[in-house]
DNA sequence: TGCATACCTGCACAGCTGCGCAGGTATGCA
DNA sequence: TGCATACCTGCGCAGCTGTGCAGGTATGCA
């Protein structure tokens, strides 16, 4: 029961052993705003469909990412800055094309989920 | 490459299949718009506070909720709300107690991603 | 050199979101 | 009946977020 912090650990639970594993459950506050922040990067429909093509299909020039998912290109090529910021995604310039992928695996393993209930 | 909708499918792709591959895994919009929804769910930290500690702890009170997430019973009770809509947790009134689960069995595969990478 | 293409950036604005506060309802207990 | 507890609701505010527009840079090609 006492690993509440101190600030509120004199307030009476109601079933005090599941406090307990809840806390434990949820462990470092900063942990648990750094998967919230993931989920926030796949929780727009914009860059959720950026991110599901580049699963499927490799490799993409943002053009053809705009001409995919019919985004205009400023936003798109905004996406991927935040996205490549966050360390979700990775650019090669080819000429004056940019190619991007997808390199960080925890994302594309949260992207399965949306694939392989989608058929 | 004619998976593109009309209304841009004359614009030139720099890689035509790729672009074909790329429409054809993202699918129905409405899905995407699902799926963005879904993690919208879990991109608050106060959110994904409460739904690890009851997916860890099982049904859990408002107020024990409050005292292990640190958040005060209002804004768990309009995150609890919000979850309730979309189908993600339901209540049960034990008295004056009302002890919260989740429901929704996507979302707890989502949650064991967080979980599982926290040891 | 001149022009089209591919991509990026800054700015301003509307819209949403989480949060705290104050107060209301329902239940249990003495 | 009176009181404390558990939960819910409405309101207003501050802060963030996505979006469009206008324009800038870099590359390739004739």
């Amino acid at each position: 029961m006492h690993l509440v912090p101190a600030e509120r650990a004199d307030r009476r639970a109601i079933d005090d052993h599941r406090v307990c594993d809840a806390v434990a459950a949820i462990g470092e506050p900063h942990q648990v705003r750094a998967w919230a922040e993931r989920f926030s990067l796949l929780s727009d429909p914009g860059r959720l469909a950026l991110l599901m093509a580049l699963r499927q299909a490799g490799p993409l020039a943002v053009s053809d990412l705009a001409i995919t998912t019919g985004i205009n290109d400023p936003a798109v090529s905004q996406a991927l800055r935040l996205l490549r910021a966050a360390g979700v995604v990775a650019g090669e310039k080819d000429g004056r094309v940019v190619r991007y992928r997808i390199i960080d695996p925890i994302t594309a393993d949260l992207l399965k989920h949306c694939v392989s209930r989608n058929d």
